[in-house]
Order: C-alpha cells, then structure tokens, then sequence
DNA sequence: TATGAATGAGTTTTCATTCAT
DNA sequence: AATGAATGAAAACTCATTCAT
C-alpha cells in the first residue's frame, strides 16, 4: 500500500483523535488496536511506532484532554482579584460543564463495558482537580469564609462525592430543570460542609 | 480423575469461597475459570453445572458478600427506640468497618487490574445502603435533628463521597490513629451537610 | 426431586416425541439432550438409560417416523387388483404428501443449521422407498407398461431427483397451485422416463 | 517459532491446499482450525489474519474448486456453432468428469461425518451448473431437437437426480465398465425426459 | 517512518457421556 | 428405573505485540 509519511506530531494526533472517538463510541476494551489503524488508515505497526502499548495511548489520550481544563482550572486558581469563594464557584463550574463534555468519552458505554477507562479518567481528573480545590479551601479558611476542622479530607469526600455523583446522574441530565436541581443539592452539600458564612455559591445555569 | 460427589451447597459455596480468594488476589479480570476449578480440584464442565457463567459467578459472590451487611442494615433501620441520628450512627460504623472487610475482595489489586469488581460492588453497596440511610434521613427530617433541602441528592453525594473516601484511602489505613482521623472528616462533611443541630454523630474506633 | 416411574415403553415414547418435537425446531445439532430430559421432566442419566447415544435416539427417531409410511407403502406394492401403472401412482403420492409431513422435521432449518438430520432421512427413506419403487418398475415392464432399459439406475435417479427437487421446492408449497404445477414436472418426467405408453399418471392434489 | 514470511496468495493458497485436503480426509466438522495450521506450520492467528471464520475457510474453498469448472461451462455455454444437443453433452461430460475429480474433497467420507460440507458443495454447484443447464435446455426447445413442457422443472430434477445418483454411486466407480453402465443410465434419463428426437446423447467414457 | 504479515498465549463455553447412589 | 452431580475433552476465536523489510 502507498506510504504516505506525515509529520509525526500530525500523525499522532490523528491517532488519538480516533481513538478518542472510538472508545467513546464502544469503549476502550472494545475497541482494538486494529479498529483504531483500520480507522486512521495507517498499518498496525505504524501504531506502536506512536505509542508503547495500547495503554500508553489511553494514558495519553485522557492526559491530553485534561490538559485544557487544568489550565483553565490553575488561571482560575492563581487570580488574585477573587476571593477563595468566587474561586471555588468558578473552578467546580468549569469542572462541571467540562465534565459534561468529558462524559462524551463515557456515555455510550453500559457499566459493564468500560470501567477501566472511566476510573481512570475520574482518577486522573481528582488527581488535577483536587490540588487546585484544595488550595482554594485554604485561602478560604484565611480569609475567614470557609469554616471547618479536618479541610483536606472534608474537601476530598466532597470532590468525590461531587464526582460519583455526576456520574450517576448524567443519564438523567436532559433539560436545564434538572440540571439545575441537581446543582443545587451540590451548592448545598458544599455551602454547608465548608461552613460558609455569606451567602451560598451558585452552580446552575 | 476420582469423581468426588458433594452436596450441591456444598460444592457451589466451594467454588464461591475460591473464586472470592482468588478474584482479590489477582482480579476478576486477570483470574480464569480453569484457575478457579484447578483451585477447586473439580472439572471445568462442574463450574458450569453451577454457574451460567463467568460474570453470573461474580454476580452471586457480590451479592453474597453483601448480604450479611444488608440484613444488618435493615435490621438496624427498623429498630423504633433509635432516634435518626443513633441509627444513622450505626449504620455509618457497621458499612465503613464491614466496608474494611470487604476490603478482602479488592485489598491487593492494584487500581490498574480490576476496577469491574470493585465498580460493580460499589455499585451493588451503593443500591443497598443508600435506600436505608436516606429512610433514616427523612426520619430525621420529621424528627427534626436534621435539617436540610435537596435531602435525597444531598444523602446520594454523601454517600458516593464517603465510598470513594473509603476506597482511595484504605491503602493508608494502618493504625488506629489514622482511622479516627479520617473518620474525624466524615463525621465532620455529615454532621455539616445534614445540618444536624446538637451533637456530631461518632464514628471513631 | 420426586421419582416418577412410569411404564417404560411410554416413557421412551415420551423422550422421542419431545425430541422430535425439539429437533424440528431447532435442529439436532442445535438441540442438547440436557434440553430433552429438561423438556420431558427426567434425569439426564435417565435419557442413557433409553438411549445409548444422542444418535441413537436420532436413528431411533427417523426410524420410526418412517415406519408408518412403508407399511402403506407396502400395502400398495402388494395388491394385486392394480396395475404397476396405478401402484407407481399412488406410491408416488403417498409419498410426496407423508414426504411433506416429514417435512416438519425440518422445515424451520435454515441450511447451515442441520444437514446432518436431513441427510439421514432422506436416506433412510431411500432406503426403504427404492426396493418399492423398483419392484413397481419391474412389475411395469413385464406388463409392458413401462418401457426403458437401465431401469434400476434410472428409478434411482428418478426418486433422488425427485427427493431433492422436493427438498428445494419444499419453502415454495404454499397454494395449491404452486403444488400442482411442481407436481405436472414430476408426472412428466416420470411419465417420459419410464416411457410409459398411455397417458401419465397423475399426482395433482 | 521462526517467523517465516510469504507472499500473502502463497500463504492463503497453502492454507486452502491443507484444509482441502484435510477436509476430504476427516471432514470440515472433525478438523479443527488447529489442525489446518499445525499442518501448514503457521500460527493460530495467522489463520484468522486471512479468513474470518472456518465457516468462510470453507466457502471460499469450495467456491474456489468449482471456479475452473464454472469457467468452462459457460465457454461451452456460449458457442455458437454448437447445437443444445452438444453443448448439453459437452457440458454433462465435464460435469460429471470433474465431479469425479472433486469427489478427492469428500471420497473418504463415510455418511456420518461430513454433510456439511457436502451439502454446500452440491448446493454451490447446482447454482452455477442449473442456469448454464438451463440455458441450454431453453435453445434446445427454440431448435426444437427438445421437446417438453415444465422444461425448467423437469431439467432442475434432472440435474438434482443426476447430482444426488452420482453421489450415490462414487464409491462404485472402480473400471471403465461400471461407469459406462452407469453413465448409460443418466443418457437414457437425459433423452428420455428432454424427448430428444434424434439419437441421444453419449457420456461414456 | 512506515509497513503488514505473523505470532501464540489465553479464554470462555458447550455437551455428550458416566457413574455412584 | 431413575437420579443428577460430575466429567473433561474439544474448539473457535481475539488481539496486543513483534519484526523483517
């Protein structure tokens, strides 16, 4: 079959668009390696030219779309002109909504098929998001608008909650009334749980 | 090979107990029904007398697994010289401490191998446990120690959070010490969340 | 469970009316006996107790299906107030409507499925429908109503040609027109093969 | 193991050659794919890479062993400076010669073991051989050296008789006698049904 | 860089049959 | 006559990965 060489970078992102695509579509333990150069039209071994191993290319795939929120998350973190509370609305709105997106790499799938792919992505995610929240808290608590004893783990329990809570709920999530209700109960549990003063913050949309 | 008759209950819980052993050792992934029957010392066709299948073998020994708790729970909800805050005490203590034994199913996994079984307990735990406390909740609610508006969301996040809690820190849990503070936090995201108004529950050993 | 004895002879006719029953369903490739002895209500060691083998109850079955249609068939062959013209006649109609009673063993098979089953019958009934078949044909030509000269090969063909013609057209037999029509070329092939001087016989229903 | 590399036809070709010559040996049922390529020296896989099933390694096989003839019949098929009359018999003639060469697919069958492949085989070429047939039948009606009504009847159970008579009697076909015997049959089943007018035609060898 | 043929271990499942009771 | 637990061989297919070119 004709060669046709590309840049390199080019190349592998065109890997990874795909793969991205098809594991959304059927998830990472069904979809194989060869679906994923079939796809792309590339031969199998131009595959591990690219990538290590299938996992590698999973690692990477979820790296690389994380990336763009984490960047976003650490702006917000880093601005100086927001209290730790407008912070925190900011950073679980920006989680939220690119967590909806995220989902489009899990939605098709049924539970059984596809765990590994979502834990990992969750885990991945908890492992930038949780940093940044937590830095969050700690302002607040200095600045006197957050109020609790034991912030790390509480702030932990929370983002996991937060976390298995979306995922269970995506299904349901169909129109801006639900998503609302939904939000709310979140403003709530962390409102209370952080023992804010003011006012609550705000998630809906 | 000599045929070795047994009491079918007999033989069932047998090859349950193995699998169980076995599937928390390596994962259900990454353990082979011939790996089991070897285990077993009975044919690979005699599995199949008993179970449909693989996944049929996983469902039962979740569901076994979790039914001495479920009875416990229930028996602890249905109790009438309990206020809400006394049951949602005990029910918390009994999950979080059987939660460490069942711990024994998944304890050696390393998080890449086998997020299945783990995901579909959790899941099972979680269809299990949560329509009991959020009956304590609402009891709550009418008894008025607790204090709250999205209760059903609220008890659904709390819930996912302290599991996911659970999960990402039993690798830490070595002394006492430990324990009580992480138990520390949950009190603390529970008592807040739920608004109860005097005293914290106590879940510290 | 519950021992039921019953006579044996009926209890063997039970298991080979089931099984008929289920290899016309489904084939007898596609048919376990742990289905049968499920079906009929029995052990599964009792089925070995009736049966030396699935084939045998297989042969067993053929065999007495068949059973009931060469007695007719010898009937007609031994009358002696019909001419061979006449006995061929109603031989062939016997035969061509009991043939799509049979029919029913395997109609629901798609080809893959089950050719096996098919083979046999068609076989055996070969075998049992020939030597009749012949016998006619010799009769016919001392009577000087048939005339031909390899007739014990030509009779072969004739019946396997007809066998198979019926097995393809055998979807086909929906009206009555349809039938007739299939059945004006097996006349006219007969008639002409077997030169038969006077006019054909007639199968038409 | 080496791993030994060849031009992806050899390699299919080699694959094909063994599985033919093992089907006629045991049968397609009782040869596993594991056999195929333990005889060839290829690796399990190396199976899969080319055919999709064993299913499909069958098709193809048979499809491929009845290509020759198919090409041949329809040269004769189209020549126009043949009358029906011979170009029915050059096409019988090469039917039942070749047929004999592909009886080397199932000649050491005994009756159980392989209808499967038998039936496909004899299904596939009545496909290709009936229209061919067919065709003829109808220009030799046009020339009027045939003669007969339900002409597309009649010739499918002519072509299913002969088929299955042949079948029959392979495993007669010892000396050049026999077969004439035999082969004068089917001339005299052919001219009598096609009420040839002329003299008939002749297949002997 | 890229190809694509080749690898081969690994797995679930089926089912006819046996046999101790 | 009947039970039903137990057997175990067999078999098709998958797929991540390798490697000679």
């Amino acid at each position: 079959m004709a060669r046709i060489t590309k840049d390199p970078e080019e190349r592998k992102a065109e890997i990874m668009n795909t793969a991205e695509v098809l594991f959304s579509e059927k998830g990472f333990r069904n979809v194989a390696v060869s679906d994923i150069v079939k796809k792309v039209g590339v031969a199998q071994g131009t595959f591990y030219y690219y990538f290590n191993s299938k996992e590698d290319l999973l690692n990477q795939t979820l790296e690389r779309s994380l990336d763009g929120i984490t960047q976003n998350l650490n702006l917000i973190a880093e601005k100086t002109d927001m209290d730790a509370q407008q912070k925190l609305q900011s950073v679980l709105r920006l989680a939220l909504l690119s967590g909806v997106g995220k989902q489009n790499m899990t939605e098709h799938l049924d539970n059984t098929q596809d765990n590994d792919m979502h834990n990992k992505l969750q885990e991945k995610f908890h492992e930038k998001f949780y940093p940044v929240v937590l830095n969050i808290v700690e302002q607040g608590i200095k600045e006197g608008c957050f109020v609790l004893d034991s912030y790390k783990e509480v702030t932990q329990i929370l983002l996991l909650g937060i976390q298995g809570y979306m995922h269970a709920i995506y299904p349901c999530l169909k129109d801006r009334e639900t998503v609302n209700e939904k939000m709310k109960a979140i403003e709530e549990v962390i409102t209370k749980a952080l023992g804010m003063k003011r006012d609550s913050i705000h998630l809906g949309i």
